[in-house]
Formats: C-alpha cells, sequence, structure tokens
DNA sequence: ACTATAGTTGAACAGTTATTCAAATATAGT
DNA sequence: ACTATATTTGAATAACTGTTCAACTATAGT
C-alpha cells in the first residue's frame, strides 16, 4: 500500500502518453501517425486487396472454391452440387477468373475448373479456422 | 511414336474418368458429388465464412486493421490517419467490433481500438502477400 | 450548471452486387 | 445441315453497403 500513489502516477504518465493525435490535452502520437500513414500500403494495394476479400466474401463461390478444393470440376458438376442455374455459377466463374483464384481448360464442350494456386486454400482455411473458433 | 495410339487411348479413357455428373456421354462422378455436397462446410458455416471476408473487403476497414497493427490507437488517431469524418470511422468500428475482429476499452471519452487476436493478422498478411504477387 | 470534446447512432442517398431471364456462342453427334 | 448440349454473356431487378448529415450520449474541465 506504500507505493501506491507511485504506481498511480505511473499509470496516469503511461495514460498521458497513449493520448490521441486530435485531443488538446496532450500529444505525442503526430510521429506515430505519420509513420502509419505511409506504411507499406498505398491506396492501391489496399483497394486491391480488398477487392481479393471482396472475391472471397460470397457464399457461392466459397462453395466453389469449397468443392474445387477436393479436384478438379466442370461447370455442369459445380452446378449440380450448389442446386443452382448454369448462368448463376458461370457469372461467379468468371469473377473467381478475373481474380485468378480459379483456372480452367477446355475439353469440348466442357470447361474444367480448379483452385488457381495455393494461397487461395490457405485464405480459405485460415478464414475457416477463425469462423469455427466462437 | 510406336504406343502413340496406346497414349492417346489412355487419356481417353482419363478423360472420360473426368466427364462431370449432368452430362449425358458418361458419368462417374455421382459420389464424389454427393461427398462434396456435405463436405465439411454447411449453409450456415458458409455464410459466416462470407460475412469475414465480407468484414474484410472494404479498404478503410483494412486501413483501420493496418493503423491497428502496429499498435492501439483511439478513435480520433485513426480519423486523422485515414483522413475521414470520425462518424464514417465509428460505422466502421462497429463492423470491426461485431465481428470480433478489434476490442476496445474506453478510458474517459476516449475509446482505444486494438486487433482483437492474432487471426485477424494472419489473414490480412497472407491476403497481402497474395495481392503482392501478380 | 455550463461548455467543449470524443464517440456513437439512425436515416437517407448513391453506388455496388447476385441472381434471373433471354439470347448468344461453340462443340459433338446424327 | 441439323439438333442437342455446355457454357457464356448482357440487361434488368432486388437487395445490400459505405458515407454523410444531424442529432444524441457521455465524460472532462471550468
Amino acid at each position: 500500500m506504500n507505493n501506491s500513489r507511485e504506481i498511480q502516477e505511473k499509470k496516469r504518465e503511461e495514460r498521458q502518453q497513449n493520448d490521441c493525435a486530435v485531443c488538446e490535452i496532450y500529444n505525442p502520437h503526430e510521429k506515430i501517425i505519420e509513420l502509419l500513414k505511409n506504411k507499406d500500403l498505398n491506396e492501391e494495394k489496399t483497394k486491391r486487396l480488398a477487392d481479393l476479400f471482396q472475391v472471397l466474401s460470397d457464399p457461392t463461390r466459397l462453395k466453389i472454391i469449397n468443392a474445387l478444393r477436393q479436384q478438379e470440376l466442370c461447370v455442369c458438376d459445380i452446378q449440380e452440387i450448389l442446386q443452382m442455374s448454369a448462368s448463376a455459377v458461370s457469372h461467379q466463374l468468371r469473377v473467381l477468373r478475373n481474380f485468378n483464384l480459379v483456372k480452367y481448360r477446355k475439353e469440348g464442350r466442357q470447361a474444367f475448373y480448379s483452385i488457381a494456386d495455393q494461397h487461395v486454400i490457405s485464405l480459405f482455411c485460415q478464414g475457416l479456422e477463425h469462423v469455427m473458433e466462437d
């Protein structure tokens, strides 16, 4: 109990160092803010990152990825698995294709789709882990 | 050149095994389709996964995460870094909060936000890697 | 008690997105 | 040539999303 005042004092000091940039009280954060502003993520990269997650943010597309995770499939396989129209599936496949998340090869009338690279699976699984947790 | 016909034959066989479920030609995939339909991702989990990626699919929210990646910040710090209105920032912070991607503590008038858990950072970085590649 | 500040909230508006529908393309079999 | 099948495409519609604006709550300092 002796040094409780000292501790309080220290706490207040720490708190002050945490005060924010805009507030009048005390403002040690300007340098950090300047740093963060330019730190490794410019506008364009942020946009591309957002777009990537955006592609992954639709249940239909996730189901497609999940199906392709096991093996290459043609459009009508996918259509059957998801119980959706060929058109709807094709539209979503195009989105995935445009973002290089899936690739495809043509064979006669059929188009066989597969996962483009392992990153996609990693992201998928990592997301799934997070979702499973809580 | 001797066994070129044999190779062709084998190729055709392989191809047939890859024929899809709906097509009339030949159809060995029904079992796989049945399997994939129920495989580890039900409707509800898919939705939650989509929602998670959806939260990550906005540039503003990504910028916030990127800023918090370095250290805890209060709302007006963030507002300053992103050059956005307090309202806009607060709205997006709520989205992040609702999905347990960030947590916060109150201190007087200020609210200090920080990343909720390491998964968030992993996802962020993994996505960034993918984007950086091409 | 009063004033200023930090942050949150709900409604509204503009922009985006997923599915459906109808039509088009392309290949295979007859 | 003709028909059937696999897939793609563009337009249209309904649902959703991010920002702004105005109003609100809550805390701190005087």
